[in-house]
DNA sequence: TTGAAAGCGCTAACAG
DNA sequence: CTGTTAGCGCTTTCAA
């Protein structure tokens, strides 16, 4: 059986209205609120939030948009994002997008239609025109051409950092290997500052970029290693990357790390609590996740935030570099 | 502004009985039903579905509980479910149990209130008086005590195809490295048939296995393995715990697959049509989603299921392994 | 400070 | 076959 306001204002002798101003923090006299208090506890009432929802227009729901979640990055993400959410009382729709972008307009939609109060996106695909700025939306790395509110890792410094720890460890020739899509995003920072940094510091390097969806990768990059065979240092878009490029020095007979050393991009680990797959430049995804939806609830909340916030990264030790 | 029923039912000229009857595939005369379809796209009317949660106690929404989304599984396990939700009009909260039971029964205390229409559960905690067998429940790699409905790799198999292909490329002293929790669940079935299967073709084997939650895992398995010297066939409990096996085993001098040759469990792969991290015994879980989404909307609309689904396994190559 | 009452947008029962 | 109407459980005026 379902507990409503009204049995819980008969049990506590007083009107619906006030059962709903205890609620809601309303002004009620303390003795008043102490007994629609004890009513609520025993009859264990719970509110609709369907009802509420429908007389508010505020249903404390929020819409998390993934490209996929078969990238373990997404999906930590989206460990940390629901926590986060859970702990200020909202719940989490789930919707993989899988680059389709009629589905991403379809959650979008559903904002303007106070369906979901606000949306955090990681989306490369082209919604732009959706996305107005004054729509609860915190996208994640991705800026769009509206001052849109945008979190990401410093993806900068993550490029200068692979050159610097590679360097460090005695590499001499690198390489860049990655894949891209033609929206632009944030993480193009890591090839771009990869780069500047080996001209800064003259370093040689090699730079292999593909366009996603990525068709054969791995026949593409064991030609590339073939063809350059002196790089001793790579670095990578992400840490799946990373694994792979890994898996084709091994079948050229090459050893990681003493011969080539690999730094990917994420910070994936083996599992909760373990080391790094591989070494890798770390985004602090948690607090990605946190700022991301405290950010959200600002928005929501009507408060003005700082559009771009920039979180810093570090290097982690996983086993495709040598120990210093 | 927000399109309702009333503004299409007076833009089509009739009543909003008649639309919601349109909406909803009541009986309507052709005529009036294209006259209203017409309305409903001009004025881009969307229902309200918190209104009709509110009439109706339907919501059109699962939760799907994951103890972590960290674990890769689990990511691609709500990857499948989504989507195949969505094609259902469903649409998903995600809630991260994180182990924590009462977050849990939070969300099955949403069912009984009409909030979500089901639940699929991955969970190996203690929940089962909360979990009645006739509110709609479907529970992954484990059953509860009540006959809840339940979807599952085929472990069993597993265990004994791991000891197989092993066997097949030439391992001669097999050791099963796991993890484990107090509550039953499937794949305690991966040890066991592992353990059967050795015996029934008389190799000598190890059993590793280490009680949840893992302290230090790394340092049990390297005592572990330098006291079984003339280990060379490895399987784990899942592919994080074979990745970390392998790591060890070189950080002891072994080559992988040389020496001694590893298969995982679960079938992760590095990324999306990539190839899988470890050889591993790979559980099909884009069909285990539909099956529990499947059967979930069965129950929901109250039909009779039945009870246990198993789904079959098999090898995927990984490079921990030998060609054959 | 509080109770009564008017809807929020929808479905379903009823009458026509 | 279709229009009208009574709520679903809640918040929020408006009076008292």
């Amino acid at each position: 059986m379902k507990i409503t306001m009204k049995e819980v204002a008969q049990h506590a002798g007083v009107g619906v209205g006030t059962v709903s101003r205890v609620l809601n923090n309303g002004s009620v006299k303390d003795s008043t609120r102490k007994r629609v208090e004890a009513a609520i506890k025993e009859l264990n009432y719970q509110p609709d939030f369907y009802a509420r929802g429908l007389k508010t227009n505020k249903t404390n729901t929020v819409a998390l948009i993934l490209p996929s979640v078969w990238h373990p990055f997404f999906s930590e993400f989206a460990f940390h994002v629901e926590n986060r959410l859970e702990v200020n009382h909202y719940k989490l729709y789930l919707c993989n997008s899988s680059g389709n972008s009629e589905k991403e307009k379809e959650y979008i939609q559903m904002v303007t239609q106070n369906k979901v109060d606000g949306i955090i996106g990681i989306t490369y695909s082209d919604i732009d025109d959706y996305v107005s700025s004054n729509l609860p939306f915190v996208s994640i790395d991705r800026y769009f051409t509206e001052d849109v509110t945008y979190v990401t890792a410093d993806n900068s410094a993550g490029g200068r950092l692979a050159v610097n720890e590679l360097s460090k460890r005695g590499c001499q020739n690198l390489a860049y290997i990655g894949g891209y899509q033609e929206t632009p995003n944030e993480t193009k920072s890591r090839r771009k500052y990869f780069e500047i940094e080996c001209n800064q510091q003259q370093i040689e390097y090699q730079v292999l970029d593909m366009l996603e969806p990525l068709l054969d990768s791995w026949a593409t990059i064991e030609a590339f290693l073939m063809e350059n065979d002196t790089i001793d240092g790579i670095f990578t878009i992400n840490d799946p990357m990373a694994i792979e490029v890994c898996k084709i020095l091994k079948k050229l007979g090459k050893r990681v790390p003493e011969d080539v050393q690999v730094i990917g991009f994420d910070g994936q680990r083996i599992s909760e609590g373990e080391g790094y797959l591989v070494s890798t430049i770390v985004q602090p995804i948690e607090k990605m996740a946190h700022s991301a939806v405290d950010l959200l609830i600002a928005v929501i909340e009507g408060k003005e935030v700082e559009k771009r916030t920039v979180l810093p990264i570090s290097f982690g030790e996983g086993g495709t570099t040598k120990k210093l």
